[in-house]
DNA sequence: TTGACATATGTCGATATCGGAATATGTTGG
DNA sequence: CCAACATATTCCGATATCGACATATGTCAA
């Protein structure tokens, strides 16, 4: 057996940089594909085949508007992602109430990378 | 040219389904492989392997118990998670303030799996 | 219609990744 | 030391994915 499908849910879309890139961009505001190809530094393919991985899990929607195609964010679909990320606020929590130990903690693994 | 490195993030390593599922059942607390393989059906080398890559970015600590190793959440390393994500939760509650719209849209997108 | 512009799609090579199976390392008790 | 157990590592084939390049599709304006 090989690899699980993949890219088809938000988590593994949002997981590559460069998507991250794309929906930070349009934090703003609708953007035409020349406009992100103009603001990041990446070929037009490739912010289309981009934009296409984040059209399909629903982060972004797309109008045309003459022969622009405007992006537009979907807040709304990182929803799953808050949901999940809030199941651990409360694990979170219990280690910051005790400070001390967090911050010998911080101290202790430093960065990882 | 190739993609990019990958498992080497926070957001890579919590993309896999898999890596996910572990962490879900690290929430209740310290637990041994042994026991994170029964509970989920796999393979344990499998969970060594993921517990590896989570080890790396920082999401899990281990302490050796005997001959049992016990992994254990560090929820701080979810921090980057959260903070990318409230810098999206301005432009989602812009949105959440028009609740028609909201409604409408949702209706619209549907689920796009 | 034609040509210019905007975007999407297809192909390709290099590499990463996953899961499975086998095996290596490490630890404990007798 | 040895056997049994717990975990980690290595090797493998199958597939996904990225980025680069070339090209197709689509839309406007004259």
């Amino acid at each position: 057996m090989a690899r699980s499908p993949a890219t088809s849910d938000v988590f593994n879309a949002v997981a590559e940089a460069r998507r991250r890139e794309i929906l930070d961009v349009l934090i703003t505001g609708e953007k035409a594909v020349g406009a992100i190809v103009d603001d990041l530094s990446m070929s037009q393919p490739q912010v289309s085949k981009h934009l296409r991985v984040l059209s399909e899990v629903g982060l972004v929607s797309c109008r045309a508007e003459g022969r622009h195609r405007l992006y537009r964010l979907e807040p709304a679909r990182l929803r799953p992602f808050h949901e999940w990320l809030s199941r651990y606020e409360q694990a979170w929590n219990d280690r910051m109430d005790r400070v001390d130990d967090y911050l010998i903690e911080l101290q202790r693994q430093g960065d990882p990378q």
